[in-house]
DNA sequence: TAACACCGTGCGTTATAACGCACAAATTAA
DNA sequence: TTAATTTGTGCGTTATAACGCACGGTGTTA
């Protein structure tokens, strides 16, 4: 049984709970039956499309999250007192994001290996301007503009400019 | 038969076109039978997870790409002089997310009709305040600071305040 | 022209998903 | 405490996924 069949298993678990819900209410709600959520449940049976369908809408979820496994959140490296990082918004697990604000003093750097297949991040530079090393690419980015690249890449940020450099990073996992 | 099962089919025929693999071939790579193929082109069948999986992995796409439908990029009203709109970036199918920044001078007001289910947008205010209503709900951002929000509900921006406001709207389409 | 290889479809068979129902255990109500 | 209700599991039945294989159609080659 591949990892799927364990998260969906997971997922369904966790969303019953949260709701409140036995078998019996949650077959009510997503029209699949209690003896099949149960099995599923288990892991002991591959559900269809079908009825992982029923299950995602039943529950208000979407199917890639119910399939996805959960992403651990990405850290920054705090301990650079030249940086300072704000968290603006929690990674959430219904969208897989989260967002930061970074205050990157002049000379700055900050590095971050590769991450998870799938994961993106976009840029926005605020103020100042901003370097970013993907891989073997090097980007400069001003002010006023935004930059999105492969995080599953090793990659770094450098502020080569005088003054600090205020961007914003926005974190999408897959 | 849901969506889901039309979009399967229409991802495993363009996949397998650009690949140029009969459905033998196509056999071959995912160990999933040829005539299943077959059904599953033809929407004669709801495939289980396992052989999601297996499709997947053979195709070497992930299970969020080969279940989802093609979002259609959001459009913003431009029709308002009030509002300016610059989009940092372009819609991309690999991310389904798109950047833009938006200037509103003082009294303007935008309003989105509800995006498709799972759509997800998430603003960051560079300056100014503004006053996001989704659905019922009513919160105010102020520069600095990030909000997200399901944009699977009509939602409006509007500039209550004095002076004008400027902020990014990043949209995640699901 | 015939022979051959490849293609996608449909059929019958096997395996299993999905179900309704019964039941024991757990929980709640009187 | 007992009785009533709820819960999750397992079983047998039904429906269907998934398969191997045969076949007609198409294209290529001798």
């Amino acid at each position: 049984m591949q990892n799927n069949h364990h998260t969906v298993a997971r997922r369904l678990k966790q969303l019953r709970k949260d709701k409140g819900w036995s078998l019996t209410a949650c077959a009510e709600h997503t029209g699949v039956s209690k003896a099949m959520l149960g099995q599923i449940e288990r892991q002991e049976s591959s559900p269809t499309l079908a009825t992982l369908w029923k299950l995602a809408t039943g529950l208000n979820v979407s199917l890639s999250w119910l399939l996805n496994d959960e992403q651990q959140p990405m850290t920054f490296d705090f301990a650079h007192e030249r940086i300072q990082v704000e968290r603006l918004l929690a990674f959430d697990p219904q969208t897989q994001q989260e967002v930061y604000k970074l205050c990157m003093a002049e000379g700055a750097k900050s590095h971050s290996d590769a991450h998870r297949h799938g994961t993106f991040e976009m840029l926005y530079v605020q103020s100042g301007r901003l370097d970013i090393v993907v891989g073997e690419t090097q980007v400069t980015i001003k002010a006023g503009d935004a930059y999105r690249f492969d995080a599953a890449q090793p990659h770094s940020y450098i502020n080569r400019y005088s003054g600090k450099t205020e961007f914003v990073a926005v974190i999408n996992y897959r």
